[in-house]
DNA sequence: CGCCGGTTTGACATACTTCAAGAGAAGTGG
DNA sequence: CCACTTCTCTTGAAGTATGTCAAACCGGCG
C-alpha cells in the first residue's frame, strides 16, 4: 500500500470532528488521539486496502468517498459498503478484513495506529461508545441495503440510491447548492452497488432524465428536477 | 405482545452461557444478570416484536429461531436477519427498532429488562466489550448476504442457505447426527431470506433432491448426500 | 372424512442480462 | 493543437433466469 504521509491539522479544527468516531471527546482526549494519527491521501481509483491485507492502521474518512466491495470467485462483485467523510475503516480485535477497500474519488485518511488505537477503545468509553453507535447504524443500513437488493426493481434501485446521495450529501457537506449534486460513482460502480449491470443502470438513469426527474449537466453532476417523483420512485412510500 | 413469564434457571447451566452477550462474564456479574432477567416462550410463528413497539427488553435466544423482517408498503418483504440460540435481540441506546422479530420456530428468550441492562453495558465492559464483537460479527454476515442478493443465481442462493444452515447447526447444538437436519423455515420464509419466490425456491430445492446433493425425509427434515457438490453449488469456491 | 396451509408443478410473461456496436469525453504524445 | 488511444457511457437486439398465475397435490388436524 502507498502510503503518502502529511501533517496533522489539529482535530479541534477537523471538519469531521463531530461525527467521526472521536465524536464525543473530550479536548484532552483529542489529544491522545492527535498523538497516534497521521494522514494519507489516494487518488481516485487508487485501492486502500486489500481483502487480507494486515491491519496496520484504523481510519477516518475526512474527505472523498470509498467503497467497500467483496468479490467472488469468478470476478462478479457485490459493493457492501459506502463510505463518507466521517465513517470509519476497519474492525478493531482483527487484524485483516474481509473485503477491499478502494477509493472511488480523491481520499483523505485519518488514521490511527492500530494497536495503540485498541488500547485507547479499553480505556476511553467515549471513543469505543461511539465506535459501537457507528456499527449499529451500519448494520440499519446494511439492512435497509438488503431490502433493496432483494426486493427492490431496477428503476427502484436507481432512484433509492439517487435520493440517498441528494440526502447524505446535503447533511454531510456545506450545504451544497441542489443545482450543483455530483455522481460520486461511475455507472459500473453504481451497477455494484445495486446489484445490476451497468448497462441498466445507465437505462434507468436516462429514463429518470426523460421522465424529467434529474437532469443532467454532464455525465457526474445533475440536479434533481422533481424530488416528489424521485421519492415516490424509490418504492419507500411518502417522506419519513 | 403476550409474555410467557417462567423461571430464570441458573445462568451456569445455560447452553449458550459461553457464546450469547454474557460470554466473557465472571460469576460476580452473572449474579447481577440474573436478577434482571426472565425467560419468555414463544410458540412458532408467533410475533416477537412489531417494527416501532417500545423496546422494554432486550434478549438473547436460548433456543429456537427467530427471523427480523422489513416490508414495503405494498407488502414485498425481505428478511435481514435470522437469529440462532445466542444471538442478541435489540438494541440499546434506541427505543424501538426497524423491523419485526417473528418465531419461526418454538422460541425461548433470556430477556433483559432494557433500562437496567443499558446501566449495566455502561459499568461493564465485559458485556459491552462482547455486544460489539457480537454486532460485528453480524455486519459481517450482513456483508456476505448482500453478495448473495446481489449477484448469486437461484440456484447458488439456495445452496449457501442449505449450506449455511448444515454449518451452524453443526457449531450449534448437539452436534448433531447429519442425518437429522430440517430446515427451521418453509419455502416461504426461505424465498424472504433469498430475495427469491418460494416457487423458486421449491424448485431449486427440488432440483438439488433430483440431482443427489440433498435427500428428503420430509418437507423440513433433509440429509446432504453430496455435500462437496452442495459446496460448489454455492458459487464460493472450495472450502475455506 | 374433508378442509387447509404449505408445497409442487406447469405454462406463460417479463425484467433484466448479455452481446455488440458506436458515440462522447478525456487524457497523451507528437 | 490536433490525431490517437482509452475509458466511460449510451443504445439496440436478442436471450434467459426468474416471476406470475393457476391448478393440483399432500400431510396434518379438527
Amino acid at each position: 500500500m502507498d502510503l503518502e504521509l502529511s501533517k496533522r491539522p489539529k482535530c479541534s479544527e477537523c471538519p469531521i470532528r463531530h461525527r467521526a468516531v472521536c465524536a464525543r471527546c473530550d479536548d484532552d482526549e483529542l489529544l491522545t488521539l492527535e498523538a497516534i494519527k497521521s494522514y494519507k491521501s489516494f487518488k481516485a481509483g487508487e485501492p486502500i486496502l486489500w481483502r487480507g491485507d494486515e491491519l496496520v492502521y484504523l481510519a477516518s474518512i475526512v474527505e472523498g468517498v470509498a467503497t467497500l466491495n467483496k468479490s467472488m470467485e469468478d470476478g462478479r462483485t457485490q459493493m457492501v459498503g459506502l463510505l463518507l467523510p466521517s465513517d470509519f475503516i476497519g474492525r478493531p480485535g482483527r487484524n485483516d478484513i474481509e473485503f477491499d477497500v478502494v477509493a472511488a474519488t480523491d481520499v483523505t485518511l485519518c488514521c490511527f495506529q492500530r494497536k495503540p488505537f485498541e488500547r485507547l477503545l479499553e480505556t476511553t468509553p467515549h471513543i469505543s461508545q461511539r465506535l459501537v453507535e457507528m456499527t449499529m447504524d451500519e448494520l440499519d443500513a446494511a439492512r435497509d441495503w438488503m431490502v433493496l437488493l432483494g426486493r427492490k426493481t431496477a428503476q427502484e434501485k436507481t432512484a433509492t440510491f439517487v435520493e440517498m446521495l441528494v440526502r447524505r450529501q446535503r447533511v454531510d457537506g456545506v450545504d451544497t447548492d441542489p443545482q450543483h449534486l455530483a455522481l460520486p460513482l461511475t455507472r459500473d460502480e453504481i451497477a455494484n452497488y445495486l446489484g445490476l449491470t451497468l448497462e441498466t443502470v445507465s437505462r434507468q438513469l436516462n429514463a429518470m432524465k426523460k421522465d424529467g426527474v434529474l437532469r443532467f449537466a454532464d455525465r457526474r453532476r445533475f440536479e434533481v428536477a422533481d424530488f416528489k417523483a424521485l421519492r415516490n420512485a424509490t418504492g419507500d412510500g411518502a417522506e419519513y
